[in-house]
DNA sequence: TCATAAATTGTGCTCGAACACAGTGATGCG
DNA sequence: CGCATCACTGTGTTCGAGCACAATTTATGA
């Protein structure tokens, strides 16, 4: 069985394949009676374009520009860079090439200095975390004048044009309210922001509306929801405070990956009757879920969201698909029993 | 920016593209001087063939033959269709054609009569949930005398040379038994087993030895770990004496996607101190998760285990890649909250 | 030494889509 | 009539790998 060509066609229409060729990618001079017969036995055939052959005289190499932020400075950026590199040897044979730039989480002026550095390198598309709203926003604005496709995942920036990869954090937060209401005894819970600036807040406030809209929705519901800003260097000390000071908590909801400093406070206090919710398959995470300290996390797959977006763009470049808006990843449940095969490679 | 082709390779070694391609294919009549070089030369620039050229030539349809059970006599199946039709509309482009054999999961005659069928359609490769052992061994065997490639899922066929996706069973149960035990009172657990044969038994037994595993490694637990099977029909009525003949039962875990018949014994008997488990997205487990009488189902994706099936086929067929031998799945956990972007397109 | 076989190497065509360019026929206009 | 213009159609080349076959060089034997 043979798949139908465009030398197919043009013979069962009596016409030559440069006729095909100029109907199917609407170029004009064409007899209209000539266009609307080969324009149905197109549909009639269900034509279906190699795109093989149509990628063949494309050998040039797509330079991908990464702009990330640097995992040296927090190690939750770590495994995106296999994620990058799972899309790339899986995408090698088809010539793409990395060019990676890694800032500091923590330095708006580093983000833009490096994306920059990332211009020069003439990217024809670009994955990036947008970490900083403003920035992020004119850096994205000026992509689109270089009419530079782009692909962000992690942080949303809302009203922005660029495709997005990553998860509903409002969601998420209902998903930790729900794990930890289901564990625990009644009393009341409590919402920690560890180390976060104002900058990356919409963040953590999603995942707070959302952990409280759960609790609001339950009928007869009588604990109290707190919240408690730590910040980094006096984090432990203050949450031990913060703990004396309301014996009724009866559980924590860490709301991004730095729910080890609330389980080593929870450990050295022996307080196991608080049950402890957090983010991500850090290291040091995933000990305190096997300790039992930590009950759930909740995994934001950075790994699966930057291989997406790197999929996505090579797929955009290579075979011409379109990359959705915006694509959600399921909210992951991790406990100490199926958490090994979320760290597989 | 250009990729190193064939032409490149043999400009820079001073030979012809004739030379060249014999040493990338060890087809022999090349001097041994030369090919070292060539191959040196290979190493040195990490050439990759271009996959686009290499498949150009290839313009046959490929037959994809499928083989799994009717969604009719058991809506666990209903899924996989969509995984498949997943695949299919994004490998549409490369020529593959589906014929698709669905057979009554009950009835090992159905199974070989449709096995039969499909192979009247000369398949090229073969999709295929392997659900009776002895059965399945025969025809797998039989594929690879024909020299068929195949992907099995959902069940696992063990020291067959097939190559598998699907989840570890045993560590499922275990994922249960955490969950169970973190939202139950201290007391006693059973596992229920609805309506499975004892082809199927492979499944619940290992789900059963996981769930056990867990209990029996915690230390000083009390409670008693009871066993019920329940066959169709008197299922209900069966699981109501259970629970009667058991007042200090705190949960039950259904080895599979049969939970809504639990959740409709303990809705009507209102014993919401009784925590329950099971397995799979089914609407009718889907509505009890969200009315609170299931408290967890873990999901076991049949959706994605088809698509994957497929996905590796093609590129197999199209692309020359290897299938992993085995492929197995995390283990999502799935409550009331983070259910509904699983159930995504 | 020369014919012939064997070993090695080079050439040219194929695949399907894309596109540049050449070709055809009809019409208009001085 | 001559010729330019226009609308449309056909032809031929390109991409990279693969492979058949031609061409060349080297080895062998009488």
């Amino acid at each position: 069985m043979k798949k139908y060509t465009i030398k197919d066609i043009a013979q069962l229409a009596g016409v030559s394949k440069g006729t095909i060729d100029r109907v199917i990618h609407n170029r004009g001079n064409v007899a209209k009676d000539v266009e609307d017969k080969v324009k149905q036995l197109l549909a009639d055939i269900n034509y279906q374009p190699n795109l093989i052959a149509r990628n063949l005289k494309n050998n040039k190499i797509y330079e991908i520009g990464v702009l990330i932020p640097d995992p040296e400075k927090d190690p939750y950026w770590e495994v995106c860079m296999d994620g990058i590199d799972n899309a790339l040897s899986e995408f090698n044979a088809f010539g793409v090439r990395l060019n990676t730039f890694l800032y500091d989480p923590t330095s708006t002026a580093d983000f833009l200095k490096n994306n920059e550095a990332m211009l020069k390198t003439t990217p024809d598309v670009i994955l990036m975390v947008p970490l900083f709203y403003k920035e992020a926003k004119g850096v994205l604005e000026h992509y689109k004048l270089l009419n530079i496709q782009v692909c962000t995942f992690n942080n949303q920036i809302t009203a922005s044009t660029a495709n997005f990869i990553g998860q509903d954090l409002y969601q998420s937060g209902r998903v930790a309210a729900k794990l930890l209401h289901s564990i625990s005894d009644v009393g009341d819970m409590a919402i920690i922001h560890i180390d976060e600036q104002y900058k990356n807040a919409v963040h953590m406030q999603e995942k707070e509306k959302g952990f409280k809209s759960y609790f609001y929705d339950l009928e007869g519901y009588e604990g109290v929801i707190l919240k408690c800003k730590l910040k980094h260097g006096d984090s432990e000390d203050k949450l031990s405070l913060f703990l004396a000071k309301h014996p009724n908590l009866k559980g924590l909801f860490v709301t991004n990956s730095k729910a080890y400093h609330a389980a080593r406070v929870l450990q050295t206090e022996t307080k196991s009757h608080i049950k402890l919710v957090g983010y991500d398959l850090l290291t040091e995470n995933i000990n305190h879920l096997k300790k039992g300290v930590i009950d759930f996390l909740i995994h934001q797959n950075p790994k699966q969201q930057a291989y997406l977006g790197m999929k996505f763009l090579i797929e955009h470049l290579v075979f011409e698909k379109q990359i959705p808006e915006q694509f959600l990843l399921p909210i992951d449940i991790i406990n100490s029993e199926n958490v090994t095969p979320f760290l597989r490679p």
